[in-house]
DNA sequence: CAGTGGTCTAGACCACGTG
DNA sequence: ACGTGGTCTAGACCACTGA
């Protein structure tokens, strides 16, 4: 036996669906005929079923039966990291200011803050080979335990920052993407023409409560960041 | 019972890695250990596992334990329709052309096509409250059975174009995000000057035998146009 | 060698949806 | 009432790891 028989099974349903004989909206044979058909106990057929469902194949509905569902077509699995993308990888690093401020309007807005609760804004400036290629202002709660020493902020990613004092399971994460000028501060910090373009990434991040703990907006020059998703196909990864 | 067992188990652990009673690396009680505190059989057991493991809390391996990964802190759930984003929602489209071409050097290439291969190439505006947001071209390779008619490549997505003949379940897709300035022939038919920002999000097709069939480029007005990703979160969504 | 996870079985009872 | 999927049990054998 080379493939363990509940993939077996999942890959033959699989193909079904892939090459069109299974079309979404149409039912999967009972767990009951499948168990005749491979000769195989329930609990392997269930494995299978439940493998195609976390993969997005079909979904099972108590009492009915199993269905083929749409795929998601609109999902996809991006890879984002404030200090690499497929063009650039940032190999240093600039700390312009760390203090304690507050914030500006939108931002208190955006982190659901009291009118007069001061926050810490952190400045940065990427670069990579030498040149100046983002911008980067992080706004962050404070809690106790917190790093507020400057080699710790200096370097690493947003999720880094707060890695420190919370379990990156217990962290939600949001991004935003855009594409903007930049305003006079944000082409002087980078020596920039006014009218280079911009990718704006916006981090925000949570507690595993949903309350907002940060939010962070790196300005990258268009010329050097290059973002890369792909379909997921298997939610697996 | 108000939960199932499984799942309480299930989250009875995960609570432990949120909170940082368990960590990254390292290990979870053995299987056996887990029926004997929970007083459950093994099969129950290694279903809390496997759900903790598909949403990428922990790693098992044969013949030595399981234990608690590093969270996966690049990987976002990227949401991309070409026709609805955070700012706008395409309510027309306008077909500017349809054509069998010879495609330019880099689209040849990166559809790894040989040197005297026509494709169709499609051209479209996409309008918002009868504004002008975007420029969107498509090089499909064709296909018997393939969408020739206006009418069904006009609308839709290019996922949609091609799920007329083959299943979308065997479709592979990437994408590539960046901002650029229009060249001419952009700024002329979004109507732009041309220092305006884009955002350009590059639309690559793979059949199941990852062979590229297809690429589209959609330029965004940058003030049309924001993309939204969360941090995934149980895969299974 | 003993302990681990990986696969599989043949039952069981339940809640649900449809006739 | 019957068939569906959802949960669960108490076994079994295997391949792998480490001492």
């Amino acid at each position: 036996m080379e493939l363990p028989k509940y993939l077996q099974i999942a890959e033959e349903i699989k193909e079904k669906i892939r090459n069109g004989n299974l079309k979404p909206g149409d039912s999967i044979p009972s767990e009951n005929s499948l168990c005749a058909t491979y000769n195989v106990s329930r609990m392997t057929v269930r494995k299978s079923l439940f493998l195609l469902s976390t993969e997005g194949y079909i979904a099972s509905i108590a009492g009915k039966g199993s269905f083929v569902k749409e795929p998601d077509s609109e999902k996809y699995l991006l890879y984002y990291n404030e200090l690499v993308n497929l063009i650039s990888r940032i190999d240093r690093t600039r700390l312009l200011e760390v203090k304690i401020v507050l914030p500006p309007p939108e931002v208190m807005n955006s982190l659901h803050l009291s009118s007069n609760r001061k926050i810490i804004l952190v400045k940065r400036l990427f670069y990579s080979n030498s040149e100046k290629v983002a911008y980067d202002l992080k706004y962050l709660i404070y809690y106790k335990g917190m790093p507020v020493v400057e080699k710790e902020i200096q370097y690493g990613t947003f999720p880094e920052m707060v890695s420190k004092y919370t379990s990156l399971f217990a962290i939600q994460k949001e991004l935003t993407i855009s594409a903007q000028l930049p305003d006079d501060e944000i082409a002087r910090q980078l020596s920039l023409y006014n009218h280079q373009p911009l990718l704006v990434v916006e981090q925000k991040l949570f507690n595993y409560q949903k309350e907002p703990i940060g939010l962070g907006i790196t300005y990258y020059r268009g010329d050097y960041c290059k973002l890369y998703a792909r379909s997921p196909f298997s939610a697996l990864e």
